[in-house]
DNA sequence: GGTTTAGATGTTTTT
DNA sequence: CATCTAAACC
């Protein structure tokens, strides 16, 4: 063995290293969180370089998100220099794109085409539905687009669909499912289904194309792969068809993309389909603290359907959990970013150590606007996303037009953006032309414009604006040869009018959207250096496909993070506050009374806590502000899984509590809280003035006993209004009457 | 055809 | 409660 192989096999436990060592035949790594899987990986591939002589240009490793293969090159540039950088890696999305892009004429998909996202799908599901007169109010079009989605995913077309059809409901859904298709394909569009659905009909159609890709990956790698759905799973499988070297990393207990139509099932399948494959378990966790790690298992053993792993660390004990019991969203958020600051200035730890995350991105809002308040610098991890923001489609949907003039969605899109006199009649006349004939809208507008004479619905002046229109489109498009991308983006605001609209627009946001539409040209100039003819699809695609756009990297600035508990999945930070641990929000109300979809909510909980290396805060708001409705809601049924001896001892009371609520702060940094200690007679008498740390100053207007406390009405004046606080919360401090 | 307003409506997670 | 939609107005 090389002294290179001891060092990188050097502080590898022995499954890690049969993991790293198994360079042939098909492999399952069953990880548990915090076992080093990536660390495995990136090591495998370097072992395969190494010792086994393989250009990493012939491995590909697919991983989940766009993020996580960025990180993965990063880590191997380390391990093994530039050679690094001829490694595919990214997701099955990506890589499907990029063999679409390269044969996918062999089955009909034009080179121009472009991605359509949920958003492009939604609008032509809807218009398939009016089309076909279906009433969007019995047939919701998303649950009419989520039902296409899945059988997509399964690999399943509208024939078969038609054909498995059980019930009138599954006819008519496959109905939609052809117009849809067919809209796609006048569109040359191709949505995110599509790009791997399609790419296992390139497979199976053309033999000489999947052998040549065969050839090309001796090995396949699939991180995160509880996560697949039928066409992954077929995709890896055919990509691996000839070297058999498909190694595959997962964690049942992770799942957590069931409604994204993953199917943990694969793991059953892939050990049916591959009976000769080694199975490495890693179940040592080198990232958390043991009393996390214990928690976390015994929130995740509740679960029924589930293989039982046992894991197991070496790490020391480390800070009980705490709970905490806030009363309201606001008040979760501030004792959140208190408690961090704390951590700062009390136990040495740095901002960027510390997350905070949540079931669904709305509980950002509160938590973004405390960090406001206090002054902390944060990242808000997805949420709106920058793609989707509208002038930033608009920009996009004339870049895809330039593309490809096709595109109905976005021929649709900005045909009237900015406004031009081409309204909705006009535009539903001019698609109901298009379908009359069967041609494209775009050949329509260019047959209207090429003969005056052409018989149309429409009179002087909408011929006049719709031609308009189309030489726009035209002279935009004739400068893509001659121009570099940011160039043709400038052009496309300037002769558009996009730019000038916002600009001499009075929407408050006008700057904002203009600072997007510059960025979106800045973005843009890291594909200068080409005409734009070359470097417009790769700019589509990279929009279409890489959503992390503010990416979390390992700089040296200090912010909070602020995420989902669906986009932590794979990070790890030192400190982790889940927020929002109530009945309806985690678990999801409406995952509540489906057993399974329960226990996918428990999973979820589970890749949050796994994710804390020394510190994790479980929080809970009495009430949430959630779609007008105020009721007073329970602690998340997962909290009662974890055991009693792990939660830090001034929470423990309140686990099977009467409803008294106590403060998580008792120290020096909560204002004006006493120790916690029951009131026995009342603290505050009507009429006293009062300051709250939040609201400022109040006048108590009731104060009226409630189980082992009291409860105090305060009004407060501007906007606020009244508020209802428990006294046991400790904000309230007496004002001097002066 | 465009703009403003009131009203309804529908609420998870993302490549 | 915030965002989208439809209808009334300009």
């Amino acid at each position: 063995m090389t002294a290179r192989t001891d060092a990188l096999l050097e502080g590898l436990n022995p499954p890690q290293r049969q993991a790293v060592q198994c360079v042939e035949g098909p492999l399952l790594i069953v990880a548990g969180p915090g076992s080093g899987k990536t660390r495995v990986i990136t090591h495998r591939i370097a072992y395969l370089n190494q010792q086994v002589g393989i250009s990493p240009w012939r491995i590909a490793a697919v991983t989940f998100t766009n993020r996580a293969a960025r990180e993965m090159r990063g880590r191997l540039a380390v391990l093994m220099g530039d050679g690094a950088q001829r490694l595919t890696a990214g997701t099955f999305h990506a890589l499907c794109a990029s063999v679409l892009r390269r044969d996918g004429e062999a089955i009909g998909i034009p080179r121009d085409y472009v991605i359509m996202d949920d958003d492009d799908q939604m609008n032509l599901i809807k218009q398939c539905m009016e089309q076909l007169q279906l009433d969007p109010k019995r047939f919701p079009p998303r649950s009419v687009l989520s039902a296409i989605s899945r059988a997509k995913s399964q690999l399943l077309g509208p024939e078969a669909v038609a054909a498995r059809a059980d019930g009138p409901y599954d006819r008519l859904i496959a109905q939609v499912f052809a117009a849809y298709q067919a809209a796609l394909g006048r569109s040359h569009g191709v949505d995110f289904d599509d790009l791997l659905s399609r790419t296992v009909e390139l497979f199976r159609r053309a033999p000489e194309v999947l052998g040549r890709w065969q050839e090309r990956f001796i090995h396949f790698m699939v991180d995160e792969f509880q996560d697949t759905n039928t066409a992954q799973y077929e995709i890896a499988r055919l990509f691996a068809g000839k070297h058999r070297n498909l190694a595959v990393v997962g964690d049942p207990d992770q799942s957590i993309y069931s409604w994204r139509n993953a199917d943990i099932r694969n793991i059953l399948s892939f050990k049916k389909d591959y009976p000769d494959a080694t199975i490495v378990s890693l179940s040592q966790n080198y990232r958390s603290t043991r009393t996390i790690l214990q928690a976390a298992q015994h929130v995740i053993r509740a679960n029924s359907q589930r293989i039982e792993q046992e894991l197991f660390t070496e790490n020391g004990d480390g800070a009980p959990i705490r709970i905490a019991d806030t009363y309201s969203e606001e008040e979760e958020a501030q004792q959140v970013i208190r408690e961090a600051q704390r951590l700062i200035s009390e136990e040495g730890v740095q901002l960027r150590d510390c997350v905070v995350t949540y079931r669904v991105n709305a509980q950002s809002r509160a938590l973004e606007e405390a960090c406001l308040r206090y002054g902390v610098p944060y990242k808000i991890v997805g949420g709106v996303r920058f793609y989707q923001r509208r002038e930033v489609k608009d920009l996009i949907a004339y870049l895809r037009l330039i593309e490809n003039p096709f595109d109905e969605v976005s021929l649709t899109r900005v045909i009237n953006v900015p406004a031009r006199g081409i309204g909705k009649r006009t535009v539903d006349e001019l698609l109901e032309l298009a379908n009359l004939r069967g041609i494209p809208p775009y050949t329509v507008l260019q047959m209207l414009a090429d003969d005056p004479e052409y018989p149309t619905p429409f009179d002087a002046r909408q011929r006049r604006q719709l031609t308009g229109f189309l030489s726009l489109l035209n002279g935009l498009s004739s400068l893509k040869p001659e121009m570099e991308l940011p160039q043709l983006v400038d052009e496309v605001l300037e002769q558009s009018g996009l730019r000038s609209a916002i600009r001499d627009s009075d929407d408050p946001d006008a700057e904002d959207r203009l600072e997007n539409l510059r960025e979106m040209r800045g973005l843009s100039a890291e594909f200068a250096g080409a005409p734009a003819e070359e470097s417009l699809p790769a700019f589509l695609e990279r929009v279409a496909l890489v959503s992390d756009q503010d990416s979390l990297q390992d700089d040296e600035e200090q912010y909070l993070t602020l995420i989902t508990l669906h986009q932590i999945k794979g990070l790890e930070y030192p400190v982790v506050f889940i927020t929002g641990m109530e009945e309806g929000v985690l678990p999801h109300m409406r995952s509540i009374d489906d057993p399974e979809q329960l226990e996918e909510e428990r999973r979820i909980a589970y890749v949050g806590m796994t994710r804390a290396r020394d510190r994790l805060y479980l929080f809970r708001s009495l009430r949430r502000r959630m779609f007008g409705s105020f009721g007073a809601s329970r602690r998340s049924r997962f909290l009662k899984d974890i055991p009693l001896d792990l939660i830090e001892a001034g929470e423990r009371g309140q686990r099977h509590g009467n409803g008294a609520m106590g403060s998580m702060e008792r120290g020096p940094s909560l204002i004006g809280a006493d120790d916690g200690a029951l009131p026995q007679s009342p603290p505050f008498k009507a009429g006293e003035k009062v300051m709250h740390p939040v609201f400022g100053l109040g006048i108590v207007v009731d104060c009226s006993p409630r189980p082992g406390d009291y409860e105090l009405t305060v009004a407060f004046p501007g906007n606020q209004g009244v508020k209802r606080i428990l006294h046991s919360y400790g904000k309230l401090e007496r004002v001097q009457r002066s």
